[in-house]
DNA sequence: TCAAAACAGAGAGCACTGCTCTTGACTTCC
DNA sequence: GGAAGTCAAGAGCAGTGCTCTCTGTTTTGA
């Protein structure tokens, strides 16, 4: 193992640089990433970018990256400093980290969960990360099946669904009840709409009292999923 | 009151082929709607677009108040189209009403409930069509409450949320019990959500049957809120 | 009836975008 | 010390929204 040379530090130390730039300017203008503005704030051509990222989209997909290991991390944070044992606490402070995370970097947010960009298809690489607040949300029931406190609703499917659930059990490797599962994936998608909702303007001006809404809305879906 | 002028009619039916055109465009090429490309399509100028928009987001304005209106249509139509009194399978059709649509029409849809575009600030004469959805699903509720066969769950809610969801009654028009308005929040919510996650592509491929998919979760909001 | 006013469209141009290619300077390595 | 690799700049291409000016045409009203 070499030490890596001084060019390939300051490289490094450059594409960070340029990533930093890129997310501020994704904070204040949004989400159409302009190249030359970074270049512009950087005090380099806008071609010299194309030495450190191949196209935007490469650009966009770094800064995408990184923003779904940051929420991942964030909601595991969260998950893993509530009390183990407290499944519906833990159920609840990973919902707060989502939400919290997303109001503090709602440019990024959008750029995950917001409208697919026109031309971009984001490349496989983002698909583990962006599983990573889920399969949070999934280990909690997880612990409280195993530990025998949290007992599945009773419910019967039609089969093409238990099917496919059953599948996404075994596809995320937590062997979950299709009744139990169909409600995982509810409480995940009530979370999205939650913060999107808020995020993107589309609550109501009558609800001054976020958290408390959201508080109520995400004890709900801890109900949902028979989180005593 | 006078017919209108010849040249009137020539400017109405512009204006309406440049919104044609314009729509196809966001269908085929993403929210980025080039006021060029269109006006390539019309064999025209692109200034000469001007003459009927004052600029772009005029236009894009435009087709928000009308996909606005189509899929509220949509939904008051599939509600009306129901039994009267088989509220359950009102606010199932509702729903799927507005699944259906937001397949049928995924750019107009993300122009609605996507990410908002950076720039760009919805003007008022949005909000009213923009919450006839939602004023749907709360007619029902309505329906319900003042035929005696929808009892609200008795929760209690911590003080200033049930101050903002009387509030928010009052703002709509629908007394509902704010137990029973925070539910139908979350249905809404609940439905936005699992389109987007549909149509944004964040659902898991694991899951082919989405229309039972799709027809579980729903009833699960229908639970909710307590439709019998 | 006929001139004035309103309107429609075209074209040029401005400042901006992502991106490519070439050219020159600099650093690292053999 | 020369060759190879790397970095940055600059010019240029095709595209964008938008403004302004100029030319026709249509409508209007005295």
């Amino acid at each position: 193992m070499v030490a890596p040379s001084l060019r390939a530090r300051v490289r490094a130390g450059m594409i960070e640089e340029i990533k930093a730039v890129a997310r501020r300017h994704l904070a204040t203008d949004g989400a159409d990433l302009s190249l030359r503005a970074v270049a512009r704030d950087l005090g380099m051509a806008s071609s010299a970018i194309y030495r450190y990222f191949p196209s935007r989209d490469d650009l966009l997909t770094a800064l995408i990256l990184e923003a779904y290991d940051a929420l991942g991390a964030a909601v595991e944070t969260a998950d893993a400093a509530a009390d183990h044992d407290d499944l519906r606490g833990r159920w609840l402070a990973a919902s707060r980290a989502a939400r919290a995370w997303a109001l503090a970097h709602p440019a990024e947010y959008a750029l995950l969960y917001g409208s697919p960009v026109p031309g971009y298809a984001a490349p496989d690489d983002t698909v583990a990360p962006a599983q990573r607040p889920p399969m949070t949300l999934l280990g909690i029931l997880r612990d409280g099946m195993a530990a025998g406190r949290l007992t599945p609703p009773d419910e019967e499917l039609p089969e093409p669904l238990r099917g496919d659930l059953n599948e996404l059990s075994a596809l995320t490797g937590v062997p979950l009840p299709p009744a139990l599962m169909v409600r995982a994936m509810a409480g995940w998608t009530q979370l999205f709409g939650l913060i999107s909702f808020e995020l993107f303007g589309r609550i109501n001006r009558a609800l001054p009292h976020r958290d408390e809404y959201f508080d109520h809305q995400i004890a709900l879906t801890a109900d949902l999923v028979g989180l005593p």
